[in-house]
DNA sequence: GCTTTATAACTGACCGGTCAGTCATTTCTC
DNA sequence: GAGAAATGACTGACCGGTCAGTTATAAAGC
């Protein structure tokens, strides 16, 4: 028996996956692009080459589709931030660095930023969505920049500041970063980079000289 | 001629100019539950305790309501916004605090911050309202915002640093509250009190310590 | 003051388009 | 040819928008 060529039962499978993916991709663009209550699945089903009743072999409502698109997007974004996490080395500042270039990369860049808009528009109507969003990004996300800065308090590097709510204020700026590059991008253009590098400096630096009075 | 009593005409455009206020407070309570495209006139017309034929009396279309409920939020924020920037004084630092403490009274509590919301959820279905929330709301908020910081630089209060970036960036803080107060705040509060002062610090301060190397 | 007339405000049944979801039929794969 | 996969015509609930008819208010005529 040849191991290394796919029964039958695999390509099948392997294809079922492709199709399913294809679907949730599809979907994620016309969702992103019109939200999702607006949204018709026989665009959805066109975009990705099939007929709408192909979308119910494959999920059970509109909801449904929704609610996968959504977690597909961001499993894997936990993944690499554990890995992330169990990294870590160098200063606090280093860190906070490489804390935000990764929101950057992973949460603020092209597709994911869609998923942010999209639980912001939509959250209320989810709302098992939207606690898995708070679970799954916003608390983990949370909780490492707040070791981060607890780390820079220790080695001397941070001043003390304010507890809980100074996390989410650290990561204000990409969340505005990210909102502004979907509503106001066409026409408003805005310099990810410049603003991200300001974004770093700002809160590393903030805006006072050092007075020494 | 008794001067003090309203004539008939008169009440009547009193009456009528309150009817759409109602109809405007109905439309952005139904509005901001469920979103644009999922409210339905007939809820909006049974909050405002008139029948659906007497909303069209009023507003050419739902497209139009939504328009009218946006504008009538943000036109009275702009007055006061400008009358805010004729009275600069004190350092600027603390014209940054007012800036900050304005923008925490009245874009990101209770009513406003809907309207922000709304904003980034139907944006694109709507470009020329957005671009209307951009002229009228953004474009301003961050020329003030730019000209106090100059002002500070000027006066050597500030450090220079990075352009047109920077003012989005110190006014994003108050952006993530105000939709974290509304996407994720039943569920897990953020105390807005403690996170603005938090967002001010920061700013202003800076997370790093003076360190003299 | 009372009746009639005029007008503005309002109503809610109705219409027509839309679209999520279904299912009998066809196509594909082995 | 058996069974899985895919189709797309179809259904029916839904809802924005309309409009013929009703009520409220005010002005005019006597």
């Amino acid at each position: 028996m040849p191991v290394q060529s796919l029964s039958a039962e695999d390509r099948r499978l392997a294809h079922k996956e492709q199709r399913r993916e294809d679907l949730i991709k599809a979907a994620l663009d016309v969702f992103s692009r019109v939200g999702f209550a607006s949204a018709k699945l026989d665009d959805v089903a066109e975009e990705a080459g099939v007929s709408k009743g192909t979308i119910y072999l494959y999920f059970d409502s509109k909801e449904a589709l929704f609610e996968d698109v959504v977690r597909t997007q961001l499993l894997p974004v936990i993944e690499q931030a554990e890995a992330r996490l169990s990294q870590f080395q160098g200063s606090a500042a280093d860190m906070l660095r490489q804390q935000l270039a990764f929101m950057y990369n992973k949460v603020v860049s092209e597709d994911r930023r869609v998923v942010m808009r999209l639980i912001i528009a939509e959250g209320p109507n989810f709302p098992a969505l939207t606690e898995f969003y708070y679970k799954t990004v916003l608390a983990r996300g949370m909780t490492a920049t707040r070791k981060i800065i607890e780390y820079g308090v220790q080695t001397g590097e941070f001043r003390q500041m304010g507890g809980d709510t100074l996390a989410l204020n650290v990561m204000a700026g990409a969340v505005a970063a990210g909102i502004w590059a979907q509503v106001f991008q066409p026409h408003h253009p805005l310099d990810l980079d410049v603003y991200s590098q300001t974004h770093i400096d700002l809160i590393l630096g903030g805006l006072c000289v050092r007075n020494e009075d």
